[in-house]
DNA sequence: TTAATTTCTTAAAGTAGTTTAAGGGTAGAA
DNA sequence: TTCTACCCTTAAACTACTTTAAGAAATTAA
């Protein structure tokens, strides 16, 4: 059953029937992307909500000067979609984009909203999901806010050491706010200074 | 009725019963506060979801040097609380502070939680108003890696024209991660140039 | 109304992080 | 296997923003 994933995640919160089960796999879709493929171009509305099954995503903006920014990553078990473009149906201003060969659900917006209506548990669930993403990108404010550069890169390591390690230093550097050439010269002062 | 302003709220989002409104009375308490007293002080568990019906707060965090910074502000009609804290019931990293005499209706988490289980509806508007809050937080994220501090400051005035005028220049600062020092050139520099 | 506190501004010196440029390393594609 | 595109590092010059200091203006408390 190809909503096994997802099952397997909504059942994490609250168990699920049957009906309700076969509901949910009626209305997702199984789609496999390349490294460097794009599920959200920005100025499109984004008309998924996007499940990540296997792989690796970046969410970015690219600013006045044509600079791409990191937003956040999404990794095996997170949802990731431009939530204001997909509810407002609103030009997106990030593009989401594959960084290593990738699979993923995805869920269309008149779907998704047709599962609220007829499985009030995904109320509930979305409601969570939607809190852990705010405190997630909350802690992502705290840090940018309040810590040098070297701080950054120290609690990114602690925060996603799998990350880390999969992850390119340019895609590091963009998620951190620096340019790969500074992070060069921390991981130098780190390796010399401990 | 105390809960009134919090009824008016919710029935943007969807109509309800008297015996639900009834149910919310029961449940929420009325909470008057002066300038700069706290709601939430860092290191302390948020134990309220607090709805701003007059005043207007700020949420900061206090970082190893000892300075504060502003995460966000929120005015009349907006939630404020620590998400994190509040449900997973540890130390907050923020606090949560009066900028002006301010007047709000606070709900307890056990009396949420008993307001979930008892009005459906309520899973769905907190959904939303979550999405919200995390559109909100999103938007700054975009703008405080993508842009100067000069280009910030332009955006905050068009989104905040409110805000701008009730808040001192050094709450404004402390949002914008700059100087007071520094916004007071960037002023100069507007009047000057246009 | 007065005193106390906070707020705003200016300016000079200092610093965290950028820019530019250039050489060497590495992985995916053909 | 070789090419090509991307990736990592170093370093010098540069810039956006901070720090410190100090005086004037505005708010708040008494």
């Amino acid at each position: 059953m190809k909503s096994q994933p997802l099952i397997d995640h909504f059942e994490a919160y609250l168990p699920f029937e049957e009906d309700e089960k076969a509901l949910v796999e009626s209305r997702i879709s199984l789609l496999k992307l390349k490294r460097k493929e794009k599920i959200l171009e920005a100025g499109e509305i984004c008309l998924y909500y996007t499940f990540v099954i296997k792989g690796c995503f970046r969410m970015f903006i690219t600013d006045s000067d044509g600079k791409e920014h990191n937003i956040l990553f999404a990794a095996e078990g997170d949802w990731i979609s431009d939530i204001d473009s997909f509810h407002s149906a609103t030009p997106s201003q990030s593009a989401i984009q594959a960084l290593e060969p990738s699979e993923v659900i995805q869920i269309a917006q008149q779907d998704l909203y047709h599962l609220y209506l007829n499985i009030w548990k995904l109320d509930r669930i979305f409601k969570v999901v939607t809190e852990e993403k705010y405190v997630e990108i909350q802690n992502r404010v705290f840090q940018s806010i309040s810590s040098t550069a070297h701080q950054r890169y120290v609690a990114f390591l602690k925060q996603y050491p799998k990350l880390a390690n999969r992850l390119p230093n340019t895609q590091i550097a963009s998620y951190l706010g620096i340019t790969p050439e500074f992070l060069s010269m921390i991981r130098k002062d780190l390796v010399n200074k401990g």
